[in-house]
DNA sequence: GGCATTGACTTTGATCATCAAAGTGACTTA
DNA sequence: TAAGTCACTTTGATGATCAAAGTCAATGCC
């Protein structure tokens, strides 16, 4: 992304000067949704990322007040990266990208994303928003928001 | 955008391969949010799109399937360009993307997008999405979706 | 303690997209 | 007919991205 910042003061382009290149959504996509949060992790996309513009988009997010990092308590090589309140409040621009990506792609059996837009959306988006400030995401780990939303509805059934 | 396309079946990823780069995502801005339909109009962009670019992604956005281009009637060099359905379904995608973008840009006076972002989402995205169906858009013009939603609250009150 | 592995990057060089500016050909208007 | 307008296309310089290799510090194992 070649085009010079500031270029209008519209919230649009604000927004598309944050994440309008081809990985910085894709980042907070496995930060607020797999619960990514090491270099590695990140390294380890679906997409296959390489290693230079990933410390690249990792140092941009951070320099925009998104994430954080801090160094790991038990290993001193380690970097975790997490989501700001700034960051958290993307997960619902993320939800939109996933379900209008969802009108482009083959349908899956057993895809979460079929299974989270099904969900009540303001339930889905508190959910994942209290999910990540507790360290979780909306997709990773046995204590995600999904797998919460989904034990809610087996117990009303 | 130099990545290659179809790197995962995500959902998200096929998002960020159609609008994850400069420039498509503010097109569509002007486009559902301003009601610009030709090239000339978009080529007037608050950013100051380059008329390279702008050919390369209105026939990107018109080969995804998401804008159609029409012949004038009355003016045989002039094209039209406007949404498909599948268009239209990013307009949520649109106001989440003016909605984070407006947490890093100044509050100016009478800014239609703090007015847009008090109302109720749902009404605004039914109206928005009528209104461009109908060749309107959010806010460009007398009978915009803005406008209409303004004039049910001032009769309310 | 030495060695192999791992973690987070950085460097390298080829490739490609973007940028700004100028140009093109067809159409419209005065 | 000449000038202006429309939707592009071309040109050449520049910078970002890509893939692969490398670097340095820390960790774990024998």
């Amino acid at each position: 992304m070649k085009r010079a910042e500031g270029r209008s003061t519209c919230p649009t382009n604000f927004t598309v000067e944050t994440f309008g290149d081809s990985w910085s959504l894709l980042i907070m996509r496995d930060l607020l949704t797999l619960g990514k949060h090491t270099f590695g992790e990140f390294l380890r996309s679906e997409e296959r990322i390489g290693p230079s513009v990933l410390a690249d988009r990792l140092a941009r997010l951070e320099r925009s007040g998104i994430i954080v990092r801090t160094p790991s308590e038990t290993d001193a090589r380690k970097v975790t990266y997490s989501a700001t309140e700034r960051g958290i409040a993307a997960i619902p621009l993320l939800y939109e990208a996933a379900r209008w990506g969802m009108g482009g792609v083959p349908i899956e059996q057993d895809d979460p994303w079929e299974a989270v837009m099904a969900m009540d959306r303001h339930d889905v988006l508190d959910a994942w928003q209290q999910a990540v400030r507790e360290g979780g995401s909306l997709l990773g780990g046995a204590e995600s928001a999904f797998a919460r939303l989904s034990a809610r509805v087996r117990a009303v059934v």
